[in-house]
DNA sequence: AATCAATAGTTGTATATACAACTATCAAAC
DNA sequence: GTTTGATAGTTGTATATACAACTATTGATT
């Protein structure tokens, strides 16, 4: 469906058709996103904040540090964390080089529940980019980093 | 900045790439939409709302054919309306026809709201787009809708 | 006309988010 | 070594969102 059909609008010109172009579609993905997520209880944040964590491969993570590369600056990583910690998936100490930090790591639980998602979200991260051509998404990335440049 | 720099992995595919390259930047045009739209104390789902009816051109819409054209399908369009409704942007009556359903129209307050927020609007979506190309933004418009498809 | 399923919204409730105010720690200046 | 400003997180609170259960109305079936 083209995006013109969705919000059935004629006269709409081209960046208010492109902003929300990207709008929906980000909104379909991530609903999509979350219907995966949902048998595990994890909204997509928290989801974010996992493979994250797993990226930094041991190394701890401070909140800021976290925060940073979230999807949502705007959310309270403290409390996205505590939902985490009360699953068992990510464990919180004090830094202690800097006792203001906290030291942010994924645990083996988290570890293995990533693992049981990974197929799954590549599967879906799969099923919209292959109706892209390699080329398509190489600038289709080109296009939206301009776009926050 | 580029999208590998915010993600900072390496070895990840175009795939999740490009779709997480698609989350960043529709939060970012978000966050920047709701500053905007922050002083006139309205949400970004509020405004597209608003928005729609206005499209409406005076004909009633009801709740399920708003909610079909939000960005957001999953919220609560009942309250969302509420809330104009409580601003006084909007009105709600029965239909005639069908009393199951609700005539929902935009109200003089609500228009005039809207063309204030007009200009500045316009100049945020152009602010993003206008980094593009005329040609590379249609390009981005054709693989947002494969996307969709 | 009575029953039933489908449609259209509303309401209850639990959780999440946004934002501001707060506490604790550190680093630099005096 | 005390004061000050900056940094890092946490907590309070109001609002928004998600989802399910509910009510009301309609159209179709018997």
């Amino acid at each position: 469906m083209k995006i013109e059909d969705i919000i059935k609008s004629k006269g709409i010109s081209l960046e208010l058709k492109t902003v929300l172009n990207l709008l929906y579609t980000s909104n379909l993905v991530q609903d999509k996103s979350s219907e995966v997520l949902k048998p595990f209880d994890l909204s997509s944040e928290q989801f974010n904040v996992l493979r994250i964590l797993r990226g930094q491969k041991g190394v701890p993570a401070s909140l800021s540090c976290v925060q940073e590369r979230m999807i949502c600056k705007m959310s309270n990583t403290t409390r996205l964390v505590d939902k985490l910690i009360a699953k068992d998936m990510v464990q919180r100490r004090v830094c202690k080089k800097n006792r203001r930090k906290v030291d942010i790591t994924i645990t083996q639980k988290g570890l293995d529940i990533l693992q049981q998602l990974d197929g799954p979200m590549k599967a879906l991260n799969d099923s919209f980019i292959e109706k892209l051509s390699t080329k398509e998404a190489e600038t289709l990335n080109e296009l939206l980093d301009k776009i926050r440049s």
